[in-house]
DNA sequence: CGGCACCTATACGAATTTGCTATCAATTAT
DNA sequence: ATAATTGATAGCAAATTCGTATAGGTGCCG
């Protein structure tokens, strides 16, 4: 019972006779006599009644209309989930990210993509960069977003730059340095810091430390809090300065002021990480809007400098 | 989408292995890598990620195997459905009958039918001869069940005699007559009869008739009903004698009584009709329960004179 | 580190299946 | 009566499918 005679089988019972079924099917009238002939011997089953003048269809024969119509509609319709779960539209999308991808891009990236896959159910997860390596190694994540850079000897990942940006000084808004147009690194070299944990981090974290000491000062960590948001939080509180990534400009700490940094201290990329096999089609048509979407992104950013 | 595909494909994403699944299905591995290529490249998706040392079951995949597996059972049920309709276990079964087929053999036969046949929907429906003979040409009835001969001419109707009855005579319990053992229908040329309508029934009425005409006198039909239950209680009333097929006694009608006629009057076939081509399967098996069961009915409406 | 075992992909000839042409037999319409 | 239409059958050609042989890659184990 191949679909193919189904098929034949229904249209000559839809069209009552064998010719007529083989113009519709586009073969010949033999073919179809054939076809049917060997389901009836396959089945042990009689399913027309054949003279030479009409056919006309058995009991048995309406039985396997039935469930062939079924069967066929079937096929339909699971070719065609099928083709949409192989382009991307149905499926699930699993991206984890830090939290600063919110206030970056990471709203407007997702937006567009429910747009164009509404059926694609997407799940976002705010993890540290390191637990978001681990965890698209261990197969639980399809994207990545994160500041670390491609981890080296790790499982085949690809990395994708999304933008990349420079490192800017927190001061609050109180403190001298606030008047300042621009600083230096050095400047901030007498005053206690507020900077986030190392863990979850640590490529960041290093990048700061080496910065200072480049600028030929020790870093002086007052303060370590857990998260952007808590830093700039410490900052406007007035417990010491800080240096971050440009973009947590966005959060808005009511005072606390941004300052660029006459150096150009290390850029800091921010990367979509996937893994390089057995990319899915909807983690496919993600990167792929990243990609497209990346000058956007990366003009907004800097408008937003 | 062939089945046999589906089937390849299930088996491959069942046991994670073109080459398992190979072994499986009694072919060889080729045959398997190309029919999943094949049905890849129908669909223009990718169904497994392949590596030379696992298979895995893509996103795609997955949607495909559910439905998959849904098709081979529909597929499975429909040829199990369509068998059991073939081999007669489901369908209909349409039977006109006599009423006399009541008192006669009919109940025992459908019993015996719907035992061997639980899920076959039996339509008892009764009906005269003429009425059944239309009905049976118009496609309207498997099986007619009467006195009736095989219609010359008609539709290609098949004819298998059930039993052979004889006429017997119904007299009135308080009837002169009604003292004798046996009788000659002869005697009964001076008395009024009470006989059926000949519509109907033609066949019976004129072989009657005939009789009488033979034995030499004319019969005076003085009552006429609608039925042989009506008949006999004609005849307990006192209205006239009858001459009716002797399985008609089964309905003992208190105050008649019925008498051998010691002519052979006529044998009365009781007659299982069908259309000779388009045999169902359901009343082929009624039929071949008919002629298994002759013998025994034969014998059972012999045993009851 | 090299050989071995096991996996999938590919190539190619063989076997099977399927389709097509021609023809027959039966029935109906003209 | 003849032409036309329908389904069955046979024989041949085309297409498909299968099986063998082989290549190429990867993990395992000594």
């Amino acid at each position: 019972m191949e679909i193919r005679v189904l098929r034949t089988f229904v249209t000559v019972a839809q069209l009552k006779g064998f010719s007529a079924a083989a113009r519709a099917l586009n073969t010949v009238q033999p073919a179809v006599s054939r076809q049917i002939s060997d389901i009836e011997e396959e089945l042990g089953v009689r399913l027309f009644w054949r003279s030479t003048r009409d056919v006309r269809i058995t009991a048995a024969g309406e039985t396997l209309l039935r469930e062939a119509l079924e069967i066929l509609a079937h096929e339909e319709r699971a070719r065609k989930l099928v083709q949409r779960a192989g382009s991307g539209q149905i499926g699930r999308l699993r991206i984890g990210f830090i939290s600063s991808a919110c206030q970056a891009f990471l709203p407007g990236l997702v937006r567009a993509f429910t747009r164009d896959f509404p059926d694609v159910q997407v799940t976002l997860t705010e993890m540290n960069a390191d637990a978001q390596a681990e965890a698209l190694a261990a197969g639980q994540l399809d994207i990545a977003l994160s500041r670390a850079l491609p981890p080296r000897g790790a499982a085949d990942v690809e990395s994708l730059e999304i933008y990349v940006d420079r490192l800017m000084a927190f001061v609050p808004d109180d403190h001298p340095l606030a008047a300042r147009q621009t600083l230096q690194i050095g400047d901030l070299a007498p005053v206690p810091f507020v900077l986030f944990q190392r863990s979850g981090a640590s490529g960041l974290f290093d990048q700061i430390v080496s910065a200072c000491r480049d600028a030929g000062f020790s870093i002086d960590i007052a303060h370590q809090s857990n998260s952007m948001q808590a830093v700039l939080s410490g900052v406007a509180s007035g417990l010491g300065v800080s240096i971050a990534p440009g973009c947590i400009r966005q959060l808005n700490m009511a005072g606390c002021k941004s300052l660029p940094l006459l150096e150009d201290a290390g850029p800091v990329p921010f990367v979509l990480h996937h893994r390089a096999d057995q990319v899915e089609p909807p983690t496919r048509a993600f990167i792929d809007l990243a990609i497209e979407s990346r000058a956007d992104i990366r003009e907004k950013m800097k408008l937003s400098e």
